[in-house]
DNA sequence: CAGGCCGTCACGAAACTGTCATGGCGCTGA
DNA sequence: TCAGCGCCATGACAGTTTCGTGACGGCCTG
């Protein structure tokens, strides 16, 4: 259950370099030599990330990110763009697009990983496949399950979700509304003090283990997830 | 309580993307697609720092940013312009609009990050949510935790509020007229003399970690946050 | 049809806020 | 030096806001 990746690339040997060695780093990759035969992947199965090249054949990789950036389900799906330097920079001013990070030729493998980390980092922590311990509260992303100190914990699918977002997203202040767009999804249309009741519940089903305070209230703003 | 940006941007696709990145980065985010409408709604509310697009239909947004400069209620509002051009007399043309700051198309979103960051830092430091320190006590904005050397310190939203306020303007005094616009907003109603309480209650609540001293009466003045 | 889950509501508890009265303290001028 | 004055600290208090909680009906699934 590693993060997907899905790479376009037209040139083979770039693209068998960067699938090998993203393969090595962990990630599960899925590579295209051209947009239109990404767009259909994409149909089939979301990846986390894309990785774009910026020439290619048919649909370029700008077009390619705009067409992923307009569609609601491809929205916030992270996009880093493959450019070469000298005069194609000049040509990519001027166009609007929507990459979270752009990477020139040539570049180094290791720089490679080290973006494809950051932005996934930073645009979809809770992608992370691996279990996450938090002062003896652990949740598993892949089987589904949380146990606090030994003791299995069982909550419902929005606890799951609302406890999953506060371990990947610790030590700071969410709102009610934060939270509603980031757990529940964008602009969904809930009442903001129905927020209160999951978190009560999350409380309570922590409670086996002593963990409920870990979910902290921060009057007149919102919740938080931390040791005391 | 989070920093709130205000986004001019005609173009749909460019405006959703930025809003939900923003958001993801704890930025309260409203969106416009005309001048027109972004100086309605100005009038309504002062966000707390303005993103333009070059490019807009009606007023664009260098005479955008000129309105603002030139309104005594908007002149210190942060401006940043998103500019698809590269030529230098266009940067030069931004920067006597006033605008703060200036980004290139395309961008990457952790540029649009870093930019906003850098901005905020510079124009309204209460507004960044870097931790603070200052001789052992900490407050960090993001978590909305304050600490004493070590301590946990507890209080209400509006000591919190003030002292978040001296710790990003220390070593001068402020009248309680001068507090009451900063902390508490813009024409409120309130009796100066509240500030004397909230400032006991901010002591009050520093006197855990014996930080109570930072807050200082200047007598006939107002009060400070310093060393002694 | 039963059970689990979800969103909403209403009520009470708790926390927070602004104001006031009182008393202490420092400054000033005789 | 000391009285008087003005400014500030303090404790109390009531009104308001915010939050926790229990309950309930609806929905979906098995």
């Amino acid at each position: 259950m590693n993060p997907t990746i899905m790479v376009v690339e037209d040139e083979p040997a770039i693209q068998e370099l960067i699938q090998i060695n993203l393969e090595m780093g962990g990630y599960r990759v899925l590579t295209h030599g051209s947009g239109e035969e990404a767009l259909a992947q994409i149909h089939h199965e979301l990846p986390d990330l894309a990785l774009l090249d910026w020439m290619l054949p048919g649909i370029s990789g700008i077009e390619l990110a705009k067409k992923l950036r307009g569609d609601s389900r491809t929205k916030s799906l992270p996009i880093i763009l493959l450019t070469a330097r000298g005069a194609e920079e000049d040509k990519l001013k001027g166009l609007e697009s929507g990459a979270d990070d752009y990477i020139t030729k040539p570049f180094s493998l290791r720089e490679l990983e080290a973006r494809i980390k950051a932005v996934l980092r930073r645009r979809a922590p809770e992608l992370t496949r691996d279990v996450i311990d938090f002062h003896g509260l652990k949740l598993d992303p892949a089987s589904h399950k949380v146990t606090g100190t030994g003791k299995t914990l069982n909550m419902g699918p929005t606890e799951f979700r609302l406890l999953h977002f506060f371990m990947t997203h610790q030590e700071r202040v969410y709102s009610r509304t934060q939270l509603l767009d980031f757990v529940w999804g964008d602009h969904v249309f809930i009442e903001e003090r129905t927020v209160d009741v999951h978190i009560r519940r999350l409380r309570a089903a922590l409670t086996p283990s002593k963990h409920q305070d870990l979910v902290q209230t921060v009057r007149g703003s919102g919740y938080r997830f931390a040791k005391d």
